[in-house]
DNA sequence: CATGAATGAGTGTTCATTCAT
DNA sequence: TATGAATGAACACTCATTCAT
């Protein structure tokens, strides 16, 4: 029993040691001796844990959209409402470090699942969880009456998605085109608009500060 | 004399060739044998016409490059206004198999970018020429009077990339996840917006079925 | 009549280029297309004159033997006994640009005649011809009482062998190694070891300077 | 617990395998896929002890130095004055069928060490080393009273170094050349010559059989 | 479990040669 | 005659994978 959480707790680290490889080098890049050097076991033991390079990359994929969820799952928990729906948009915006390596990891996926099937279901499958789970954000907040007319929620739902491919592309191919405050003037202005016109009820909208300072100077 | 080849004809014809297998295969899956393959000649003869592998593939997204902006200033030429801005911005969506071949070629080199300096200062100056062209197309339509005041112009030249690159994702991820028709109606929704408000002369806005017949079935 | 001349010119210009090309990248580095380039002549010019690379290489050690030897001859015509002898020797030495890249160009061959047998025999009977000449020297000396009886007329051939041979590859390896003036010096103590205990008539041996002045820097 | 190889001997073994293919096709006609034929190894093999096919023909230039010096410093330890040069001496003369495939290798590198500048300079650093090894044999026998004052220390190493060098090319240009024993006979004859006109004590001189014996038939 | 030795397929590239013009 | 387009073999090297210890 303690050595299956071992097992585990060592898939996870080596995932993780993928991550920066996957990033520094790119995902054709990334050779089992390098995740092997990067994650400090032999190139031999990985085979132990994965059955090959695709389970490991597979399986790292697999781990950073479970983190990214768990994140956004803890963020409904604890908010309501359209601010729980802004905690969410900010946990998939390339705001910090962590956040922006995972956009580029995203991305690398994205490219390599145009040519593997296998892939392309993993994360058409995954996306389409995100996108559940922004419905039900979406919902939630229009239920609250946080939400004006002007767009259905299907709309505004694609409006984020927007927002947050359009950024993370942009971060992705240079960090300075688009800034921390920028990204998050922009989530703003557009969360804005889907509450304007609005009874005074809207608060949240009065005092985003709160979440702008999860913003993390890179 | 020897046999007369227009060198550069010969080169286009293998990089569009080399756009093919890209897309196919992917930036990694490109190898000099399956380009030779693809274009019919020997991978010995490819050799004649390019440094090598890195050379063909940046001429590549050269060529891709140039193809566009010459389509998108020929709209320029022909076009004034919001009407010419829609245009542009027809030419830059996945709106039918070829511009959704040029986003996944895109794409496949935005990854390569991240791991290779020299390719990414590349993509970073395209980028760039782009959103120049974009801010005059968007100057041209302020200067007409068919903007409004909401935005200024650079919050609407990002917006368009936004939309422009978070559709590209969409639509290189999954073909049937935002369809032609919806990826036009979000346009035509996002130029409404900027025009909103206007007086009647704003007439491009009334009758956008011209453009929207450009979109081909896929 | 006049194009067999300009052939024969013309070979003669693409074997001296070949010449630099083979002391510049040694002769498994040397290409047709270096040799095109450095001729000035197409690659498939080449063809015309040649039968191949093999064929190109052959012909230049070859031409470089007959230079030599003709160098040689013209000493035998205009010199007598041991000062004939002393040009002769002095010619097969790495003394100057000319002889060193001579020199360079020797021992490329050699180590290739190794493991090619036509070369092998090329070289090696090339070698008994020079030997052969030296040994007419020698006797030439001899018979004009020049030589003293410390060694028969084949190890004093083989003395100047040792020396020749010894002198090329220190000059090979390093130039600094043994200068011309030390290389002068040892021709110089050699032949006075042959011809020492001799009558005064051995008046040659007083004044070598004209010999010496040949020696240019490099 | 993985299987056990002794790293090192695996190199030498596969280096020795590396000078029989370097004399058999010379250095450019070694091929990684003949070196791994030859040692018994898979060419992948090869990569987990060198890192590359320059680091193998380095290495195996390296041992052969390393091991004729050793049987060197052994005869250093063994003999005395002039007797001790002699046998110096007889190491490095292509005496037998292991000292002319020596000779042959190192003429290989030597060649390859005009294009090369990193391996010029490790062939002139071990000429170096063989010279000063020469010098302090020579050294010892003049301290011993066993040279005469006909020429320095300096021009005696020279001597020798042009019999050396002249030897090795003559017998790598053609066994028949110059056969083991008149190898021997030139190198008492110089021996002779540096020691000529000293009182009785010389006894080396008279009895040089025991290291003619050395010379094998070939 | 853990290691790393061993393998061979596949890569980009170079090159001598042939041949049509 | 002169050119350079075209070819395919051969090269060094990288790599994921297998397996004996």
């Amino acid at each position: 029993m303690p050595k299956i959480v071992n097992h585990e707790m060592r898939r996870e680290e080596i995932l993780e040691a993928s991550w920066r490889v996957i990033v520094r080098l790119g995902l054709d890049g990334t050779t089992i001796r390098e995740l092997a050097k990067e994650s400090g076991y032999s190139h031999g033991t990985l085979a132990h844990y994965f059955k090959g390079k695709e389970d490991v990359l597979a399986s790292a994929l697999d781990l950073q959209h479970r983190r990214i969820a768990a994140r956004m799952r803890r963020h409904f928990a604890e908010s309501n409402g359209i601010e729980a729906l802004r905690q969410v948009i900010l946990e998939a915006l390339p705001l910090d470090r962590q956040r922006l390596l995972e956009a580029q990891i995203e991305m690398n996926f994205w490219v390599r699942s145009m040519t593997t099937p296998s892939l392309r279901e993993r994360v058409v499958a995954d996306l389409s969880a995100f996108r559940r789970l922004l419905t039900r954000a979406v919902a939630h907040a229009r239920e609250a009456g946080e939400l004006n007319d002007e767009l259905s929620d299907e709309d505004i739902v694609h409006e984020f998605m927007l927002l947050i491919d359009g950024l993370s592309v942009e971060a992705v191919l240079s960090e300075d085109l688009t800034p921390p405050k920028r990204q998050l003037a922009m989530l703003e202005r557009l969360l804005r608009r889907l509450a304007d016109r609005l009874t005074r009820s809207d608060i949240s909208l009065d005092d985003p500060d709160a979440s702008r300072s999860r913003a993390v100077k890179r």
